[in-house]
This record gives C-alpha cells, structure tokens and sequence, in this order.
DNA sequence: CTAAGTGCAAATGATTTGCAGGTAT
DNA sequence: ATACCTGCAAATCATTTGCACTTAG
C-alpha cells in the first residue's frame, strides 16, 4: 500500500471515528479498496473484488460503506447516465474526467483552465458557484490505435 | 409559438418522418413541448402537463418518443445523480448547465472558455474528444438574496 | 391494408431499507 | 453491555419492455 493511499485511508478511518461509528473489517476494507484504486470503481466490481476475502460480504454493506464515507466528505461519486456510479477515494474533492468510451477508462486530467472557467460561469450568470461536475467523452490513444469499434454509447445523464 | 420554436419542431418532424416513423399526436405534442420549453422538463413533468390535453396519455409514450427524439440527435438528455433526467429540445447539442441547488433551475451559460478547456483536455490526455457533460451547481441570485435554505443536496451521480 | 404506435401493467436494474441476529468498543 | 453493523430479502423508483389493440400513411 503506497504512502499516499495510506494517508487517505487514515483520513477516513478518523473521519470513522471521529463520528463516533464503528471500524469494521467489512469497512476497513472498502474504505482500503477506495483508498487505493486508481481505477474508479463501481460499487458492484468493489463488492466483486471483496468477496474474495469476505466470502459472505452483501452489497448492501458495501453501499452504506460507500455512501457513508462519500458523506463524511472522503470519496466522491461519479454517476453516470446508465444508472452505474463509480467511486474515487483518492481525490475525495470534484474534479474533472475523460472518460474513454471504447474501453471505459477514465483518467483524471489537470485542467489549468478550470478556475478561469468557473470563474466566467460565476460572472455570466450571476450564481454562487458551490460545486461541478465535468465529465469528457472520447477515444483513449490505445483505443484509438487500435480502432475497436466505440461502446454502445451510454446514456449520458 | 416562437419562431425558433416552430423551427426546432419542424426540424425534429422531418426527421422523424425521414425515418419514416410516424407522427401521431401524442408525439407531435411532446415534441412540441421539447421543443418551445426553456426549463429543461423531466419525463414526468412533460407527462403531467401532456395529460390535461390527452387524457390518457401514458408515461411511456412519453419516454419512448423523448429517448426517440434523443436517438434523432433533435434533443439532449441532462441525467442527474438522483436518477432523474431532464431534457432540451431547444439546444440539442451538448452544452453546460448551472443548477440552482436552491429552487432547482437551469440556466445555459455562454463559457467563451470552454473550446479552449476541452483543447487542454485533448492535449493533455491524447483522448480524441468526442463530447462533454458540464454541470455547474450553486446558488441562483434570487435564492441567494431569500437566504433560502439549500434543498436537500442531490446524490450527484 | 399493415407496419408503427399506444396504453397498460409487469419487468428491470441499480440502489435502499426493514429486520433479526452479530460485534466493535 | 449496547449502540452500531451486517446479511438477507423485500422494497424503491425512474425507466423499459411485452403484449394486444389502435392508427397513421
């Protein structure tokens, strides 16, 4: 477990504590699972991946896990028109996305133009801009490359 | 009806018939309704105000003709967290939204920034960009002055 | 005519919840 | 001890689909 996984599951198992809740392995492990995964997961490839150690682990946990720590401010969701979310425990603060659509892959982009652009939303239109949700679609190099046919275009929510 | 509703109409008619479907009432009404609503209606909402002129309209004729209409490239999808979707049929390409978290309104800002973020995009990840989702969630000015309290916050998928 | 469309109700599918029995602290 | 948790299964909820009956062209 690298030095900044750990650091984040550390963030959330005080947060845990902190609310006076209870450290169980079923969580620890989520809250593990999240810290670590650079890949987005969704709740059911999480659970998939559990169940391997925690032979009797329920879905249910592992979307109160999820969800509690989404609430406790130390992941965030991303949500997708299909109905699938997906988690990131890395980076618990709104970020942007690209999101391949060949192999689903998504990557998490720096974006220097991002403050100016909430900045200008602000101003044109007169709201308090409290938060975003910024999602790109397209085709990853690889994908590209080797010219697989794109996804069944998902619903984009 | 507006001229450039009129116009939004005709062009969702003609492709519907160029695809030689059918244009019954019930989706000349919902395309309508597509087409001249600035406030970005949910499924159900153009449902509610369809019924008091067709009775016995059903919600999924509603659905089928909103997600035909989509399928014709003539009106665009907004699916947020909470599972429910909205719909434009007067933009029908993809552009960003601000959400008011208060009352619930949807403005469509012009971001002059937003062509060069989605070059940094392209740029910075080597994804061919195909499209975006860009959702901006805050405060409308009128919310802002009635302090109102913020609605229940969305699970923003 | 007849392929398409409609209403209705049942089916989906991801997520949530009620409950009865476990378990961290 | 005793809140808090978990697994299980039933319940949600927006949306989709199967079917028998209409209807636009």
């Amino acid at each position: 477990m690298s030095a900044t996984a750990r650091k984040r599951l550390d963030a959330m198992a005080a947060k845990v504590k902190a609310s006076g809740l209870k450290l169980t392995p079923q969580r620890l492990a989520i809250m593990r699972l999240l810290a670590e995964s650079e890949d987005h997961p969704g709740a059911d490839g999480i659970w998939r991946r559990l169940k391997r150690r925690f032979p009797g682990i329920s879905q249910a946990t592992v979307y109160r896990t999820v969800q509690l720590v989404k609430s406790l401010g130390e992941a965030c969701e991303i949500a997708f028109a299909d109905g699938g979310s997906r988690y990131d425990g890395r980076k618990p603060y709104p970020h942007p996305h690209i999101v391949c659509l060949a192999c689903g892959r998504i990557i998490d982009p720096e974006l220097r133009s991002l403050g100016d652009m909430t900045r200008e939303a602000a101003t044109a239109s007169g709201f308090e801009i409290k938060t975003f949700r910024l999602d790109f679609f397209g085709t990853c190099p690889e994908c590209s490359k080797n010219k697989t046919k794109t996804m069944p275009t998902r619903r984009i929510k």
